[in-house]
DNA sequence: AACAATACGGAGCAGCGTTCCGCTTCGCAA
DNA sequence: TTGCGAAGCGGAACGCTGCTCCGTATTGTT
């Protein structure tokens, strides 16, 4: 179940030519109509902006999660990435917390419509949920983890919950200017802040 | 824009009788399918529910936002004469804000996806939306008001985003025994307190 | 050049919110 | 009681979704 490269967009891609070519024309017509349009734009939009019909898309990506996750793979692993990186380089386990956090906040937010995606509820993307829990949620608790055993911050609050607050908090951020999504992630973390 | 008892199921209700008859049948099945299968669930089934045709559920509730207010407007009604009576008996405002929220909190999460479809990025419920901000809004900054005056809470962050933060908590909180809102509220409201 | 294997396109299905209009029911007036 | 306009009702129908299916076209191998 946590695979990869067979019921997501394979690694290698397809055999033939022009299948993998009409992959990468998926991708990357997928990619500039989420941004303009949002993670929920129609799949019929996507299929005409690539020139290929409907079939093509849902034998490349057999759900529509499964798009979403192919375009924002690269994002999602970079900014698992930088986890363990922010906490060799940084001076405390803290503020390596609180950058990474700044990351993934920041990704949310630039991703219209892919915060509000991510809940559960949202019939079709349990499989973008899964792919994000996954990936990310080991790098969020070892920071957590790290940052707790430093005493900075309380423990008892587990990744999970944290993860999806943050993502919570993540929604809807873009499409309403008075509403700073960074700034009440900032107030929830610091609300872990140890009372020194 | 402000108005009640047109738009929204209007207070005296129709004159016939059994279309008064009718609006209340049609709220009390409402209710009955929202706590069942969401505040989501298809409008057919509510009409079914009710055993009245689709026609009946539009005219009485012009749009599905409508019937939600309709069905949860002395909920609502109560959240928002609690708070100043919570200032009036709380030993301090701060004590009176938090357990308002918690109020919020508990009404949000006990009401199945209602909390996700307050966000406005879900089409046709900017109406409920709005409902929510015009009767909350003013509370709740009127409590946030006074807990910063009395020196417990730091200022600067407005009512609107608290709102929209605990709101955006509350989201998927049901449905998943593994996501505790309340204590990631706590947690939020706690990032606010003045570090005496 | 012939022929599997593979991939493609888009019509079609089911489920949604919402609209529309012919028919029914109500309640008043005669 | 009866007549009748107005108010209300039901559900077929429309447009929009995500997704499936299969006849047709493309590919690359023999």
């Amino acid at each position: 179940m946590t695979d990869s490269g067979q019921s997501t967009a394979s690694a290698a891609g397809p055999k033939r030519k022009d299948a993998r070519r009409n992959q990468q024309t998926l991708l990357d017509a997928a990619a500039a109509v989420f941004v303009t349009s949002g993670v929920e734009a129609p799949v019929r939009d996507i299929a005409a902006k690539a020139g290929v019909g409907m079939g093509t898309i849902y034998r490349h990506f057999p759900t529509r999660a499964d798009l979403v996750i192919a375009v924002y793979r690269h994002q999602v692993d970079a900014c698992a990435e930088a986890g363990p990186t922010l906490l060799a380089t940084s001076p405390s386990p803290h503020a390596a917390f609180e950058q990474w956090v700044g990351l993934f906040v920041d990704f949310l937010v630039t991703k219209h419509g892919l915060a509000a995606a991510l809940q559960t509820d949202n019939a079709g993307f349990e499989t973008l949920h899964a792919y994000f829990l996954d990936r990310l949620l080991p790098v969020c608790a070892q920071l957590l983890d790290a940052a707790a055993a430093s005493g900075e911050i309380r423990p008892g609050l587990d990744a999970y919950q944290l993860m999806r607050g943050i993502g919570n908090l993540c929604i809807g951020a873009d499409s309403d200017p008075r509403y700073d999504a960074r700034r009440l992630v900032a107030l929830l973390v610091g609300g872990l802040r140890r009372p020194s």
